[in-house]
DNA sequence: TGCAAAATAGCACGATCGTTCTATTTTGTA
DNA sequence: TACAAAATAGAACGATCGTGCTATTTTGCA
């Protein structure tokens, strides 16, 4: 018998993977990107412990089993809408915030795409948010792709206040870990109080809390002098 | 046939309710009180929309339907626990409060003992937080129950810093709304970074914020001269 | 165009859910 | 102590959940 007839052949795996470089996308992989957007816009409203696959599958007029082939387990498809969640958010808030000047300027534009952001999804549900309270005692791959996504968004946040006072924008005793944190207690509130009370209010108050913030630790020209309030902040003093 | 005998006698009802005047706790109302008593502590773990009857009857160890009968329904059972939070949360923050002196001293206590609660609760979790989370686009009695236990607590809170502002304790331009919004916002940051994040400095920034706000728009001796920090601010100016 | 592999469907499973119905037990009082 | 009412249990229901199997269909390259 000749080898190389029967000679168990080693399984030629990835035969269309490679032959293009790994470049087109399969079938697959285009129906299992729009599943997660689906599943996006379903975690989104109903959070991502209500997510389920029967669900998904409805909206995606597919049957469970073959929704569920793409992900192997409820974790792994929850792992998946994470990850494109924080796609998302870098894409929106933080890319375009570090086209801005270093220190203040790309502070208020990590603010300002922030609010737009959860501004938007006053109608949806930022996950983040909400996947936070649903997680926060229960441990497992889930809560570490979500705690790491926040931690890292958070950190960029508080990054981009630390290089405003070594821009020299801040006041030398300024706290750039508590200037973190209170934008972030604002943010939270605006979701908690807009989403939840509908206190169309909160928009105002979120916007007004973090000027309070710059004034307080913003370097200023003289004292609180309302006159010069519009200055260039670049303006020599 | 004798009428007295026959004749249909309308129902004695409530025979046993009505005797001691109404007061002497029922075997029915005292496992009643139990089961929501522990119905707290699960939906303080696993939210409100995570609290599930059988778990509940197995922590009673007490049948599904016997759990079941005393509430006719789960949305009767959740909006039971949030009547229970809201009395226990009465309680501990808003009533020891209320002994304080009207104006600062009484946001002070409020504060604190808030701070405090949220503080035990990072072992728990608060349902006032979580709930907002679960329900805050799912219409029903459920979310009405939360919202208006909810607006009740801020309004407190509220009407404390007004009435803090009417002693002159504050301020003349300081925004009242917008002090109790940032509040509302350094309670959310704590309970979210301390419990999701477990960062140890959460309550640190929480307080030093509070003291921030104050600091901002308490009324001022002279400039902000560091040096009368902690004078007492009744002292004539 | 044929053929292996990938993608999807179909079906069934055990578990849990809230709820309803009918017993059974427990309670409090006349 | 007897008896009605209240409290609890037990079993079953239809629905939905995640997941594992085995077909079947679709895909993309040799």
């Amino acid at each position: 018998m000749a080898p190389s007839e029967t000679a168990v052949k080693p399984p030629v795996k990835q035969t269309r993977r490679v032959t293009d470089g790994g470049r087109a996308l399969q079938k697959g992989e285009q129906t299992k990107q729009a599943i997660i957007d689906a599943a996006l816009g379903l975690a989104a409203q109903i959070g991502l412990e209500g997510l389920s696959i029967g669900a998904l599958a409805e909206v995606m007029r597919m049957s469970k089993s073959g929704v569920f082939a793409h992900f192997g387990s409820r974790e792994e498809l929850q792992i998946s809408v994470i990850r494109e969640y924080y796609a998302r958010f870098s894409d929106e808030i933080f890319v375009p915030a570090m086209k801005e000047a270093r220190g203040l300027p790309r502070v208020r534009a990590l603010f300002d795409n922030w609010m737009k952001r959860v501004t938007v999804e006053l109608q949806s549900g930022c996950i983040f948010i909400s996947g936070a309270v649903e997680f926060d005692d229960r441990p497992g791959p889930v809560r570490d792709a979500l705690a790491g996504s926040v931690r890292i968004w958070l950190e960029a946040m508080y990054r981009a206040v630390v290089q405003a006072k070594e821009e020299g924008q801040l006041n030398p005793d300024a706290d750039e870990e508590q200037m973190a944190f209170e934008i972030h207690g604002l943010i939270l509130a605006l979701h908690y109080e807009a989403r939840f009370l509908k206190n169309p209010e909160a928009i105002h108050h979120a916007n007004k809390g973090f000027e309070n913030i710059l004034a307080r630790d913003g370097k200023k020209a003289v004292a609180a002098s309302p006159v010069s309030e519009k200055q260039n902040p670049h303006t020599k003093e």
